[in-house]
DNA sequence: GCTCAATTCAAACGAACGTTTGAACTCATT
DNA sequence: AATGAGTTCAAACGTTCGTTTGAATTGAGC
């Protein structure tokens, strides 16, 4: 009977002698299995008796370790996105360090958004690139909890590249660039989710469409362009640009 | 009793003479609700009892008219989705007509593309800019139905718009257009579902986030910029590009 | 060897789900 | 007035869901 707020942790006293390595083998198994199940079905059509068949523990040990399938879901984003973009962010000051006051190119920002991704794809060969999927397919979740978890998760995140892209960009209005960083977010976590529906714009290379490495590479230099361009009207009122008049 | 796969058309004689208007008021009171619904909670998480309440009709209703949940979010998305596509196949074949065989614009095609778009969210003050949100949803979805559907139901589209970029774009190589093509579609859709996280990243002027017309004419010239730029290798190998070595 | 807290387990809980059923109702046509 | 196809309705179907329960099992500390 385990509390619901309360977490116990297994591993609390001197040296927990033989199998010390893992911290609470049920926990981790628990873990990979939701993060690939998630990935696969969505929230909500994953059952907790199939993620714990699939981790071959009982039913019950998700409500006893995590609380809740909210809980858990939220511990599988924790665990991969918390380091992410910690390691984003202390990328970002490593090159802001190295540029000597100057300000940083756009694809330099970008890459200290993008490199972190590219790790966790290639480091963890289990669930690596998986994870990346079912963090794009969590931005478009509507379920509430889903949606202010990852508000919170990236809030601070969000804050500091913003400000690195308004130097490396001093001529875009503060509005317009909040508005094209939302874009590049898009675009990045879209490309992450999406790669069953390249399949229809690029019927050639079935393969290697999985392969996150060549997509962010492509990735960035597009977004860069976009973001450098004089672009739209800075100000709300048309002023006469020619885009949008019916035909 | 219906039949699940023959479908009984209401209106089918002479002339239905009182209310002979509306397609079944039933219907449509179901594809209204629906439609607001689904976009709101998602298809897993809205149940049929919260459909058929809202709408005012009985629970068995969904079934009789549409067959089953999954054919009802079906017709949900075919109702504004097919003409919105055909438009957008229209508007751009009238383009291409009025250039006289010379290559559109990046910005003329993304009109193409847009302006349907546009006209959906205003046209109907009903339903019209949650549709945009529920499409862009749908698009990561996890189900199989739902992105085997849109899959069918965009192949037209896209391969119509693919060869009018590779016209204005003929510098770009065919696999290099099919990755940023994709990139538009994502910074598309997810920019029109996800309206909720750009407060998040603007924290200014929570009021006219949803406002879909100013959105997506500052959509248009970043997404062009990125489109025309000189971009990534062609080639699948390395050729000294700068941006992603590891810090 | 006993204690006791942490963990695992089989079983059940109540609720909600999509779907089906068969009777009741509506209404243009005979 | 009777017919009969189309539609609506309340009720129930069987299944699956997340969660809870209480007993069994484990293993370190006394």
């Amino acid at each position: 009977m385990a509390p619901s707020s309360v977490q116990k942790s297994p591993r609390n006293a001197v040296a927990t002698p033989d199998r010390s390595v893992e911290p609470t083998a049920t926990k981790s198994k628990i873990l990979d299995a939701a993060e690939e199940l998630f990935m696969e079905y969505g929230f909500e059509a994953t059952s907790l008796r199939l993620i714990t068949t699939a981790a071959g523990v009982n039913l019950a040990a998700v409500n006893y370790h995590f609380g809740s399938k909210e809980e858990l879901f939220q511990a599988v984003l924790t665990r991969r996105l918390d380091p992410m973009n910690q390691h984003r962010m202390q990328l970002l000051l490593a090159y802001e360090i190295a540029s000597a006051g100057k300000p940083l190119t756009c694809e330099k920002i970008l890459a200290a958004m993008f490199i972190p991704a590219l790790k966790l794809a290639r480091d963890h060969e289990q669930g690596g690139k998986n994870f990346l999927r079912l963090l794009g397919r969590a931005y478009a979740d509507p379920a509430p909890f889903i949606r202010e978890f990852l508000s919170n998760q990236y809030r601070e995140m969000i804050a500091r590249f913003r400000t690195a892209f308004s130097s490396a960009l001093p001529h875009i209005p503060r509005e317009e660039l909040s508005w094209r960083l939302h874009f590049v977010m898009g675009a990045l976590s879209y490309t992450l989710a999406g790669a069953d529906m390249l399949k229809i714009i690029s019927q050639l290379h079935p393969k290697e469409v999985t392969n996150d490495e060549v997509l962010l590479k492509r990735l960035a230099p597009f977004l860069a362009a976009g973001l450098r361009s004089p672009g739209a009207p800075s100000t709300m009122e048309d002023d006469g640009h020619h885009l949008f008049h019916e035909a």
